[in-house]
DNA sequence: CGACCTCTTGAATGAACTCAACAAAAGTGG
DNA sequence: CCACTTTTGTTGAGTTCATTCAAGAGGTCG
């Protein structure tokens, strides 16, 4: 399986990391970065499908995404599962193990994705040291809630094709941030899992999808996507009802 | 307007505070307790409709309710209200702000509300300083992403009369664990807000009242609710389809 | 007591779902 | 490398559940 983004093969140290702009170390300096590095694992590599941690194992580690997609999965009390969250790089994976103390999410790789490791509780404590740290690591818990309650609002009120049309906007804004192109990128994840995680019938995803594509508004070639009007994406997001 | 939750009276701090096993104070020790008490002002009251603030107001303060009911209220970008979720005694509130360094809702009291404000740089300092209270924070933090996400999970897949179910079993426990009447309590929030809530319009959210009314799984009289069934209740929530 | 707002009830509509079948791609083994 | 299997994605037809729209009942408050 092809990786959506470019697996960053930089040395392990956040310093020389593509992508720390995005992630702990921002607000860090130098000398504090260095502490920080000495309690992150060497970054392991997962394959598609592998499981870097099972919805109730026990909690002790977060991962910070070095490249790669994976997804969060959430097994209900009557085992129906759900995808509570598709990942990118920068973004830290764990964080919902901290209240309950084991993880409530299985992580699963979705394709060639590379994860640092760095224990919780070495984290917290370096936390109390480095004030900057601690900041950050408050951002990114209060940044991880907004962005819940966003995708709750949004598969919520609005229809299939708002549903589509946000989620494909939403990857598109988070591949740019990134600095990857916010109008050609390719879906690690499957109709099935789009479908799951925006509360809608796989049938209705590749429906709506045939219609955008129909539309111009989008080109679609399996997994590979283009958008071809930004207007028209957004129009269909923002239009009433 | 009665208040759900009776108003609690006891003197400003958090040592005598009824909801402190609830609150910030979890884990933390009683000297370290003074510091902390010493950056919460007094205890501010709220009448069913005030705002303790608004969407797009500098972030500052965190608020700790000590007694009453509020929600927050998002408009999204197209003007069209979001209830982000109720709020109940021992709960923190404006959380959500500290990553855009503004708030992202707006909180209003449903009823006659008491909430301890302090300002969130002063606890981030403190927390530098006691790290039991750091963690707290964050185990905090961790748990309203896990409950923002378990909502999420809520909407989307269930029926009607499942999200019914699953919201007064919901609020039939958080009072519970604050002491109050698992089965009888009152409701703070209108129709209309629950419906907003859970993602059905203000006719369903009746008419599925009524039907559990008629099934005597509930009695309804206005706001105030009886759970008559608990087990018919939860089968309503678990029954797979 | 009347005005206003919240809540309830009914009937018709419609959007997404289910079920079933088919098509295409990816993976497997001779 | 090609046939085979398996998985993933697409398409169509009929159904269902919640919505909308409209009207009426019940509470609450001046």
């Amino acid at each position: 399986m092809q990786s959506t983004i470019p697996e960053n093969n930089s040395a392990h140290s956040c310093s020389h990391c593509a992508i720390s702009q995005l992630c702990l170390p921002v607000g860090v300096s130098q000398q504090e970065l260095a502490q920080l590095e000495a309690l992150i694992n060497q970054a392991k590599v997962y394959h598609a499908g592998d499981y870097a941690h099972r919805q109730g194992d026990e909690f002790n580690k977060l991962y910070a995404i070095k490249s790669g997609t994976l997804k969060s999965v959430r097994v209900d009390e009557f085992g129906n599962e759900h995808i509570v969250a598709f990942h990118l790089p920068g973004e830290l994976v764990g964080l919902d193990g901290i209240y309950p103390e084991k993880y409530s999410c299985s992580v699963v790789a979705l394709d060639t994705a590379a994860m640092c490791e760095m224990d919780y509780h070495k984290l917290s404590d370096l936390c109390s040291d480095i004030p900057s740290l601690q900041k950050q690591l408050f951002r990114i818990l209060s940044r991880d809630m907004y962005e819940t309650q966003w995708s709750t609002l949004n598969n919520n009120d609005l229809t299939a094709e708002q549903r589509v049309a946000s989620f494909i906007n939403n990857l598109s804004a988070r591949f740019e941030v990134r600095g990857y192109s916010a109008t050609q990128f390719q879906l690690a994840m499957s109709r099935q899992d789009i479908a799951n995680h925006i509360s809608l019938a796989p049938e209705t995803v590749s429906r709506v999808l045939k219609r955008l594509k129909n539309n111009k508004v989008l080109d679609i070639q399996n997994r590979n996507i283009s958008i071809l009007d930004v207007e028209a994406l957004n129009d269909i997001i923002q239009c009433q009802n």
